[in-house]
DNA sequence: AATGAATGAGCTTTCATTCAT
DNA sequence: TATGAATGAAAGCTCATTCAT
């Protein structure tokens, strides 16, 4: 009987979302139940369905506004860098680090939970996944023309990168030892010199 | 769905082990179901009892056994590549190349079903995982004070690491494009390269 | 789906019984959802209260309506059949076959949705429907009295007949092989065939 | 915990449909509930599944091994009746109407829970259904040919029949007033009555 | 070792209905 | 009069697990 006064609608599926959020982080999408999901938004699970069609589509919905916002963002990093080629090369790492730090929870579930689309769903985020690979592996290309990068394998090289700078996602805290920006850095050094134009190659 | 003919209780568990391995690597752990797994081995759910405690402890016998099996094996590629330095840095990263290759289901499982775990059954395979990590770990820190190799951050550069070269993963196709002594040698250099004494640091 | 353009409080009620009509004669009164109900007259679920106090209100009302209005035509037919007897009885069969082709769906639910309704309602439907069959009753018993029918059990011929009778609202379609009138006339005889005295009783 | 001792598959599925025969008999199939079902039966919900594969194959199978006994008996009370037409076709009524009081909940639910099937089980059902009545319209075609019958129009008539000789399941009582012979007897004459070829034809 | 039948808890979803706006 | 958001009850069904045979 008790209703939340001034409840909103707007507001109750903001606040689906960011509770689905942190269960399908936290459990994964299977394990994740709507009575759980209901109680942390404070409704009973019936009312879920106010503002959602099912919990597959929750799940869609979200990763597709994810993998938008993540393109249109990488995007206007890339279009802020400038023309030089190593300049939006580190635009892009800097960008996909800070960004898999700030919602590592969106990144782990897009990245994680796409087993759990149905095909037509799965084929739709899997498409936007692969133009977000494609960002990475044209500045690759690219730079491999000018020769400003040495890249032995582009494909290999692209996964091997973006393995390495999304497992951030899986580890990273707020508050812990070190600041975002030397994480950045950090980061950007490492995957710069798997792909850095070298004089001579050592053993 | 018999896949077992003329089956016996040990051959019967390694075959739940089998099937078991493919689908939580296919579908998650919350997402596999018995009864599919009970079909998939060819036997009545049940039966399925005769082999297993619960399917948590199944999870559970199948992660240790294969974390006990990666450390050995790690520890046994080490000590087969004799003493110096960069000789043992590049055997582990080789071996865990081949190794996430080679079981790449098991790797899957072990580092994505972490939190499908019971509190003490995670804190005991957490423990098996840090001991891994610590292996590399103890290998820069040893780098750096010989002065090989040059790292700015050892924890973050351990996680970043293995980030990369645990993503091969979650894309390897036997039959692939690339041969697996290729794609270990691509990853060997783009480890290294992250590590290596660099003369001068390039822009 | 909003069906009704420019509709006012009146015409939705109307809309509503109508559209009742056809979603409880296609599906049955339990298997109607107020959903579908609300979608066919183009409102809001929450909107039909408006117009009814309840599901079980809405099947009680249209029964109700349609039983009074049964019991009153039926009457008036019969008042301006004339006194004789056999002129009555065709007159009742005549009006009772052309109703339930023109109204198969109310009468459709009249008799098969009896059961869904509350023991209060239930009682008073079926009250009515008793007054209804005594009407065929009477007028067997009086045939019997005069000499001009022949019936074995007037009960049984009564429900018999009666069935009969209803049977078309099962089967009849608008723009059918048959005319209406022609519908008429052959079940008229079948009936009369049934109840008429005869001569000699072959075989 | 309490077990039924000596539980026993066929036993269990056995009172599963006597049970759902009652239940839907009396609520309908849609207002029927699995919860119910199985709380008449003295087992859980979910143990219902053991013995059915869903509420709709319940139902489905329900009315195909219903039509295909009343089909099988059918024509065997035809085969027993010997060759001469009136034989048969009183044959067919009689079987018919105590068919319909023996089996009444069964009848009663393949004539008017059709619409709860799905569409492909409709339309197996309705099949069998049309073979049914294409029993009795034959037996018209051939009295009328014979000369025997005197029918104005054989569908109309078939229907007819049907519909008063199935009516008795709507109100028939063991124990009740009559014997099950004498209404067999009632219902012979009257729907005989209707069809026989009439010396004369009166008003 | 394997199974069929049972279980109790739980799942996602639907339903009729309420109520403030 | 109409509606969006909420509700509590219940729906059909699934699940891991048990246990006598």
């Amino acid at each position: 009987m008790a209703r939340i006064s001034g409840s909103n609608g707007a507001r109750t599926a903001t606040a689906i979302r960011s509770a689905a959020l942190t269960l399908i982080y936290r459990q994964g999408f299977a394990a994740m139940n709507l009575r759980d999901l209901a109680a942390e938004v404070g409704i009973q699970p019936s009312s879920l369905y106010n503002h959602i069609t099912s919990k597959q589509a929750l799940l869609f919905d979200m990763m597709q506004e994810h993998m938008a916002t993540l393109l249109a963002a990488t995007d206007a990093a890339l279009e802020a860098a400038g023309p030089a080629l190593m300049d939006r090369l580190r635009a892009f790492i800097a960008h996909h680090v800070l960004y898999h730090m700030e919602r590592r929870q969106e990144v782990y579930i897009a990245n994680f939970e796409l087993r759990a689309l149905d095909p037509p769903n799965y084929r739709q985020i899997v498409e936007m996944r692969r133009n977000y690979e494609a960002r990475l592996m044209a500045l690759l290309e690219e730079g491999v023309a000018t020769g400003e990068l040495e890249v032995a394998d582009i494909p290999v090289t692209t996964f091997a990168m973006l393995a390495m700078l999304t497992g951030i996602c899986t580890w990273y805290r707020p508050n812990g030892r070190l600041e975002k920006a030397e994480l950045v850095a950090l980061h950007t050094e490492l995957a710069l010199n798997g792909v850095r134009r070298r004089a001579v190659s050592a053993r």
